[in-house]
DNA sequence: GACTAGTAGTACGATATCGAACTACATATA
DNA sequence: TATATGTAGTTCGATATCGTACTACTAGTC
C-alpha cells in the first residue's frame, strides 16, 4: 500500500479509541457506582431486543468471550436486575430475564445519559452524526466479517 | 431533546465502541505475544511527537491515569524497549526514551499492522477516511473539552 | 530559612477482561 | 442404546485498569 496512506488509517482508530474512552468516562459517570457501560449495555440489549436471551447470544452480541459475560451477568444478578431461569430448550443453558428493579434501573440511566447527549447536540449536530453514521457501520460491518 | 434523537446518538457511541473492540483485537493480534496496543502507543508517540517527555505528560497525551502509565511503562522498561532517566529540571520527575530496541520494535509493529490497513484499504476507501475523519476529529475534540 | 500547599511518581487493593481447562449436557453416528 | 464429539456455562489464573494513599520533591509565603 502507499505509505501516505498509514497516517490517515491510524488516524482514523486513533480517533475512534479516544472517543470510545472519553465517551465510556462520560456515560459510566452517569451511572451509580460500581456499574460500567457493560451493565448498561446488557439490560439495554435485553429491553430493546427481547430478554431471555442466553448468555453465550449475549457474549456474541457484545463480541466479548463469555467468561467475560459471565462476569457481567453475575454483577446484574447480585444486584437483583436480571434473574436466570434453566433454558427448557436445553439443560447446559440458561434465559436471562430482566427484574422490574433491571427495567428501572435502564430507564433511570437513559434519562442521566440523555442529559448528556442534549448538551453534545448543541455542539454536534443530529445530521452531521446522521452523516457520519453509515461510514462507521460500514466499517464495523467489515471487521465483523473479517476477524478471526 | 427530542427523544428521537437518543438512539441515533446512542447508536453512534455503541458503532464506536464496537470498531473500537475490534480494531484493538486485529491490531493487538499483529504484536508480540504479551504487548498490548498500549505499549505500541507508548513507543509511537515517542516517536512521532519526541522522546524524552515525562510520564505524567505521556498519561495526559493518552487520557489514562498515571498509575496506568506507571503500568505500561514498566513493561516496557522490563522488555528494554525504554529506559527512564531523572529528569534534570525537576527532581520528582523522571524522563522516558526510546532504545534502539524500542525504535525497532515500533518500527516492526507498524509494518505488521500496515498489512492488516492494507486489506482494510480493499474495502473502506482512504477518501470515505478522509471524508469522515473531521467529524470524528471534532468529537472527540468536544469531549475532550468537556470532560471534568 | 521555615512552613504550607501542591505535584510527580509509586505501592497497593479492587475489579474488569480474557484464555485455558473443566463439568454437565446435547447431538451425531453406529 | 452406546460411544464420540461438540457446546453452554463456570472456575481459575494472569494481567490491565484505575482510585486511594503515600513518599519525595517543588514552589510560594512569611
Amino acid at each position: 500500500m502507499k505509505n501516505e496512506d498509514m497516517p490517515l488509517y491510524f488516524g482514523l482508530f486513533t480517533e475512534i479509541g479516544i472517543i470510545e474512552q472519553l465517551s465510556r468516562a462520560l456515560f459510566e459517570a452517569r451511572l451509580p457506582d460500581g456499574f460500567l457501560m457493560s451493565h448498561f449495555g446488557v439490560l439495554n440489549h435485553l429491553i430493546r431486543v427481547q430478554d431471555g436471551q442466553t448468555p453465550l447470544v449475549l457474549a456474541n452480541a457484545f463480541q466479548v468471550p463469555k467468561t467475560t459475560m459471565t462476569h457481567t451477568l453475575s454483577g446484574l444478578e447480585k444486584h437483583k436486575l436480571i434473574v436466570m431461569t434453566p433454558n427448557p430448550m436445553d439443560g447446559r443453558s440458561k434465559c436471562v430475564w430482566l427484574t422490574d428493579e433491571g427495567r428501572q434501573f435502564r430507564q433511570d440511566a437513559i434519562e442521566n445519559m440523555g442529559r448528556e447527549i442534549a448538551h453534545i447536540k448543541d455542539f454536534i449536530e443530529p445530521e452531521k452524526v446522521a452523516a457520519a453514521l453509515p461510514f462507521l457501520t460500514e466499517l464495523r460491518v467489515y471487521l465483523d466479517k473479517h476477524r478471526d
